[in-house]
DNA sequence: ATGACGATTTACT
DNA sequence: GTAAATCGTCATA
């Protein structure tokens, strides 16, 4: 897996839900400072269309240190910090001063399973832990993954540490359009179906 | 300097 | 279904 072909910068520069599409089923990869390597499978993600939308941390035009990497060219990671606890990545979308970007809402695990149990496991025991437990949200699959603040604003066409590789085809039958989740301050863009998954998979957040 | 609020997860009734 | 956890960030002053 760690041997697949990488995304390149031509297939994060394009309009958010565009790439939104286009990331199901690609495999977004995670080295550890100690070599391991961790991966899995997209299987949700969400569109956030930038100004004018106003579920998105730049919408208004808004740029304040936090959100800043959303405004890099497409192929960046956007990583922030919410609700006090919790770590959520976005692959940013478009060209530099596009501030656009796709929320990683779920993965189905590859490698490192046990490794992201470890990591998932500060509530309940490891082996209590189903597969579908460990990267079935946005905040869980950081988790899982060590992905964190650190990692804000790292180029994933070029880095080591978290990038992204060609996965296998995703049948257009099996995608599934939605509205996105918690998002309900977001009044008429809280229900634009802007939110992609692929329909029965286990791993997809509840 | 202050206060309100999350692009969530988990446990519990 | 409801609620607690927990704190950086941002708008306002």
């Amino acid at each position: 897996m760690s041997h697949a072909k990488r995304l390149t910068r031509r297939f994060f520069r394009r309009d958010p839900e565009t790439l939104a599409r286009a990331l199901l089923g690609q495999v977004l990869v995670r080295r550890l400072p100690n070599g391991k390597l961790l991966s899995g499978r997209i299987v949700e993600v969400e569109a956030y269309l930038g100004i004018e939308d106003k579920a998105a941390h730049t919408y208004g035009g808004r740029r304040t240190e936090r959100n800043a990497s959303m405004w890099f060219d497409g192929g960046h990671a956007y990583i922030y910090f919410t609700y006090g606890m919790h770590y959520c990545m976005n692959v940013v979308s478009a060209r530099a001063e596009v501030p656009t970007a796709c929320l990683i809402r779920a993965l189905e695990p590859l490698e490192g399973l046990d490794e992201m149990r470890r990591r998932r496991a500060r509530t309940r025991l490891p082996a209590r832990l189903k597969d579908s437990d460990l990267c079935s949200g946005p905040a869980k699959l950081t988790q899982a993954l060590g992905i964190d603040r650190q990692l804000d604003g790292v180029d994933l066409v070029t880095s080591d540490e978290l990038f992204l590789v060609r996965g296998r085809k995703v049948l257009g039958a099996n995608l599934t359009v939605a509205p996105r989740v918690g998002i309900s301050y977001a009044k008429e863009w809280a229900w634009k179906p802007l939110r992609f998954f692929l329909r029965g998979n286990p791993h997809v957040s509840r």
